[in-house]
DNA sequence: AGGCTAAACGGACCACGGTCCGCTTCTATT
DNA sequence: AATAGAAGCGGACCGTGGTCCGTTTAGCCT
């Protein structure tokens, strides 16, 4: 008697053909009636039926709603990381790091703003992917900050200048009809006094 | 023919008897529940029963779970803002800005945490009790900031100063292994930077 | 007291997220 | 090609938040 797969521990498992098939139909479904129908109005029954599958195999690839949409969420996040990363100044390398850590304030703004319901159905209890994307903009600001020179500890200055741009935040903000540049224009200046300008 | 009761625009329209009644009996429940069951496992079925009323009018007093929440919530936050407005120093007056800035801080850090769960269940899409208390908090370090002299778009900074405090903020941070400990000093750091101490 | 009206009540009902488990299908092995 | 068994599937089912509307009741007026 051998062992057909010997499950050694950490092995990735990989993934079945049909899997990989209903993974990407039930992806494309929910990202076309996200679009056309907006976040609140989609139900998980509704891109089960549109992607032809059972309700269950949904809850099975994603963990729940709330992770199916950071998996659809997640296209356009890694574009924006991407841009961060290896795209062009302020917002990419070859700026000065004051210069980009404004920049990504003002990018990752206007991003929440105009994701804010995506953000908010993806982000909540749990939420694994969001935890990562969370972490990409807290470890970037820490960077920039240390580049600055800046003192003291890196990793929760970082959390507090990102804290004011989250989602639930701007929003309460626009609700008290604070325009947009004046969030922005609060944020660098917070910034400033951070970076000891 | 006479206007029983003209209704003059603005009226509050005084509450009937029974329904203060059942909202006193509602309230009630919910917070025993809450504290014998914890938030989590208190159904809006539950609290009904528990408070010998009609699903129906839970939902007329309260707006939603949330709203019940909320109320449940307001009995230990008035309480808490009446020790900031007049409570002993450093957390009420009579210390100076910056200590009591520290103090509210301090304080506010250790309300959330201990009432995450509560807080979690009382606050989201809409809730107009929170807005109340997230405003009071504003309004206080706005005036503290003030006093110390600080220059600037207070209430954007009040709010930047605050974000950080927020609960899933803070459980996301206790979430990566950071102790209470760091978050209040990492917090005092900031505080100094914006003040520029 | 009796009657009238608006307010309040309550529980049947609905939609949606999430689970469960018997059935189907893929794939590795011979 | 046949086979075994794990991985995947799907849809009936459940709990919960929230709504609706026929019925009851408090409060005022005569």
């Amino acid at each position: 008697m051998t062992h057909p797969l010997l499950p050694m521990a950490g092995e990735p498992a990989p993934e079945r053909a049909d899997a990989a098939r209903n993974r990407e139909a039930i992806l494309a479904a929910a990202l076309h009636l996200v679009r056309t129908r907006g976040v609140g109005c989609v139900t998980m029954d509704t891109v089960a039926a549109e992607a032809g599958v059972g309700k269950g195999t949904l809850f099975r690839r994603f963990e729940s709603r709330e992770g199916l949409m950071a998996a659809v969420l997640n296209e356009s996040e890694t574009a924006w990381q991407a841009s961060v990363i290896s795209g062009p100044p302020p917002l990419g390398p070859g700026a000065p790091p004051l210069e980009r850590l404004l920049a990504f304030g003002h990018s990752r703004l206007r991003t929440n703003v105009t994701h804010a319901a995506l953000i908010k159905a993806a982000t909540g209890t749990s939420a694994a992917r969001s935890r990562a994307a969370a972490s990409f903009a807290v470890m970037h600001v820490r960077h920039l900050l240390g580049e600055l020179g800046v003192g003291g500890d890196l990793l929760l200055l970082a959390i507090a200048v990102l804290a004011p741009l989250d989602v639930v935040v701007v929003e309460q903000q626009q609700a008290d009809d604070i325009s947009l540049e004046r969030i922005e224009a609060g944020w660098d200046d917070l910034v400033r006094r951070v970076v000891g300008g």
